[in-house]
DNA sequence: CTCGTGACCTGCGCG
DNA sequence: CCGCGCAGGTCACGA
């Protein structure tokens, strides 16, 4: 394998591209993170997330406007695709000091493997919706069910790198993107090197992406 | 590895004596075997269920010494460890006949995988203990869980026997042990021929133990 | 049946 | 150098 060099290069642009407007879903409780341990499935209440709290005054400005909206989203991490995070397990290993930071647990003990529900927005404003659990056996926390669907949809393969962003405010809502391996080397013919699924369906960002 | 010529017929049916007691995993959900609630981590800590239950009646007598110990202990079955065994699948097949007749699962019906948490003594005191189940695809009884580092730290090889066998009365404890193959063309080595882990660390009973 | 996927488990590599 | 994190597996079960 030759992955392995994601780089770390840092991309500290994705979160910054101007556009989009992402239909804001009209519910209010945007809730995906979910349900409070013992509710399972369809978190649709509150939880208790702390990201969502305060609703930013400054927010209802012209600073709406795309640009602005981009500004408004708070990366949280990226990890580098293993071949195991592609392949038939169907499940995507989150590292643990994200998980634990962005994602946590319900009621701060995380023996519930319970599981929850999350949504994310892609590029395209497409939600997906994640089941997000502990296991407790490899302790290690894990997205699992609708993993698979978007690894398939987005072409995804070893050495991609997904995205995970939330909005400040609005309840915290979560977006997911993704890029291609940023070397060179592309297993499979390399075609679509510096492809990125952020700001937009099939926007090429080569240039970007590449240099900088 | 050229072994394999296992004598299919060691055992001339030991004793018979229903009973037994095997821990039903502590929680139905199932989920974590281990850690109890609350303590994550570092399963091997956290045992204690099992032998506390009741502290039984004949425990304090003279019955305690060595000797009656020995009397007391039930032999139940051995197996001659297999490639497999030993090997990477981290398993241990339990011949059907003797995990049926020691090891009923759970009420009757096997088609339950639960699984169960099996704790035996080894010669040294020493609790191991491994997750009990029947594997449907294979038709098979097996221990998993626990089993491969049993095999390490016994320096256990193909060829070597395991020993299984319980003790009467005292809410039927169960015990492990092993000897190493009997047969001379010991693959790596063969100084250990002959060594036994059974009644006490480096005690020998070959005699015993093959003869019978 | 197969496929998807939830639930297990463990070796190994890295900090 | 050792413990934890996680990559890479297996198996079972439901659809």
């Amino acid at each position: 394998m030759s992955i392995n060099h994601f780089s770390s290069t840092p991309e500290s642009f994705w979160w910054t591209q101007p556009h989009l407007t992402m239909e804001p879903t009209p519910k209010p409780p945007q809730q995906h993170l979910l349900s409070p341990p013992n509710t399972h499935h369809h978190p649709a209440t509150s939880f208790s997330l702390n990201l969502n709290h305060h609703h930013d005054d400054v927010d209802g400005e012209e600073r709406e406007n795309p640009t602005s909206l981009e500004v408004n989203k708070e990366p949280m991490f990226e990890k580098p695709l293993t071949p195991s995070d592609v392949g038939k397990l169907n499940r995507l290993v989150i590292p643990k000091q994200h998980a634990e930071k962005y994602f946590p647990l319900g009621g701060g003990d995380r023996t519930d493997s319970a599981g929850l529900l999350l949504s994310f927005e892609d590029e395209s404003g497409k939600f997906w919706r994640f089941r997000y659990s502990y296991w407790t056996s490899s302790q290690s926390y894990v997205l699992t069910k609708g993993w698979s669907r978007y690894v398939k949809e987005k072409r995804l393969d070893a050495g991609d790198v997904v995205l995970f962003e939330r909005h400040r405010g609005e309840g915290g809502r979560l977006f997911i993107g993704w890029r291609r391996r940023s070397s060179a080397s592309a297993v499979d013919g390399g075609a679509m090197a510096g492809t990125v699924g952020w700001v937009g369906p099939g926007v090429l960002f080569c240039a970007c992406l590449s240099c900088a």
